[in-house]
DNA sequence: CAGCATCCAAAAGGATACTG
DNA sequence: CAGTATCCTTTTGGATGCTG
């Protein structure tokens, strides 16, 4: 009894939850670290981010790079897959623009 | 203490959360009644989608008529700012099927 | 048919404090 | 700096049964 889901349904599976959407926006700009997108993202929780990141990594729509200094330094970035939503989320983000604050 | 959301955060928001971008995609095809929408939404509970389709109608998405038959029938459909959408979806599920299997 | 009410289990999310 | 650990509150969501 299996259905396998549609495109749209993976879509949203491999990116998660709302914080990706707002990551990925970030990493649109170049990679990005973690206090940083910390920072940058309104509200979100080093708990939550941490998940997200993760997430997104195992999913392969970025990659964290650790740089050996003291303290330690880590960068996320995008992969080709997640450069590859870019498209989505401009489409999102016109759509937000022009429709964000109509009421009809 | 304000900071306003930016257009991405906006469109989260308004569409809010997983299942409205499921019927969303259902009311592509055309108009469709509360049954058709959880039968062909896989895994939605009644309860789900009645909360979904409140809050899309709350936020100009969609439009619902009730026609007073015995017994009643109530039909959903998009509206203008619902239909516009569509651009995104479109490139969501684009994405979707390219990268939708891409372990990288 | 198209829901709403209720109950309960599970998951997400915020706050705070602490570490290599 | 970049997290982890813990606690606890808040949402979310499935299951079931009922109604105009």
């Amino acid at each position: 009894m299996k259905t396998y889901p549609c495109s749209i349904e993976k879509a949203l599976n491999i990116i998660g939850n709302k914080w990706s959407f707002l990551v990925l926006k970030e990493l649109y700009d170049g990679k990005k670290r973690f206090n940083e997108l910390k920072r940058t993202i309104n509200g979100i929780s080093p708990n939550a981010l941490t998940t997200t990141l993760k997430h997104l990594e195992k999913n392969a729509i970025l990659k964290r790079t650790v740089y050996p200094t003291v303290p330690v330094t880590v960068e996320y970035e995008l992969t080709e897959k997640g450069q590859a939503f870019h498209s989505v989320l401009k489409e999102m983000k016109k759509w937000g623009a022009e429709w964000g604050d109509v009421t009809l």
